[in-house]
DNA sequence: CGATAATATATCGTGTACGATATAAAACGG
DNA sequence: CCGTTTTATATCGTACACGATATATTATCG
């Protein structure tokens, strides 16, 4: 039968899975002179394209939960990359914005992209279609879990599988 | 410049690690009646191709750590699906073999790949090319760190590239 | 305007993940 | 045959990661 569907070797997820390790050990002799993890680097660089943003619209961008950020966000604070305040036109919002010492850690980080890269063992046209690929397939996956909240995606048409 | 090397968007890491969330986000529901995590899943998989395999095996496999491995290990055997024993002919080992109620749950599990091919929206050959495309990419990685150990890998030169 | 719903973050419990270190068993050297 | 080294797993501390739930603020509707 189909018996190798359960073969390790075979699954598509599981290459996704050790891919996404292997990265993050890559990083981690790189960031740990900026005194980072990976998800701590991931949260920079999005403060980095546009400072000040709500903890909501982090966790969008990264597609990680609240729960993820809130304790994450505090020891960025501590740091002294970045500081937490409530938005007074919202107050149920916490913005996010860089310190100084937080800006300033972008120059040291310019050094790692090359450096990834190099690992990598491709080319950046190969890496770019690659991202591309993976991307689309990531997109599929989270659409076909859509519609958890109860506000929902517009898009589906399960509500009856969920037997009541 | 190439200012645009730190933008998430364009970054290919970043591709993978919020990859493997989706697809483990995926897994969760289904996993969730056998009872198991995704990274237990993979445990599973490994046993049911070979049964009883030491942790050190399993780990090689999964390219995790001891460290993960051990408590993971244990509530598998909690939940009555494994035994842990240690080899008679070598003290240091823990062979990991399969209770018959682990021996049935593949029969369960067999549901399983179809059901996340479809969430994938792609077909099993374009699978299958992505996922050697990421074998590749990971396992540049993973050397590009080789020789972390005493004994070392014997391919390395990189020294003097850590700017003394 | 007041009850209710929706939104935004925080808290809690469980389960990975890893590096550093500890422990114990085997292999090895003199 | 005993000290040293290597191997194999376990322990510890820190940091994600998520679902479920709690809390507080804003929006909405009657």
């Amino acid at each position: 039968m189909d018996d190798d569907a359960l073969k390790l070797d075979s699954q598509f997820c599981f290459a996704v899975y050790s891919a996404a390790h292997a990265v993050m050990r890559a990083y981690r002799p790189l960031l740990e002179r900026l005194g980072l993890t990976y998800p701590q680097y991931l949260v920079m660089l999005v403060l980095w394209e546009r400072d000040g943003q709500a903890v909501g619209a982090i966790a969008d961008r990264l597609m990680l939960e609240s729960s993820t950020l809130t304790p994450l966000l505090k020891r960025l604070e501590g740091m002294g990359l970045a500081t937490r305040r409530r938005n007074p036109d919202n107050e149920r919002q916490l913005i996010v914005s860089l310190t100084p010492a937080g800006h300033q850690l972008k120059d040291e980080a310019a050094a790692i992209p090359p450096h990834i890269l190099s690992c990598s063992g491709k080319g950046v046209t190969e890496l770019a279609n690659l991202r591309e690929a993976i991307v689309g397939i990531r997109d599929s996956f989270a659409a076909s879990r859509a519609g958890r909240g109860p506000s929902g995606g517009p898009e589906e048409g399960d509500p009856p599988a969920v037997d009541p």
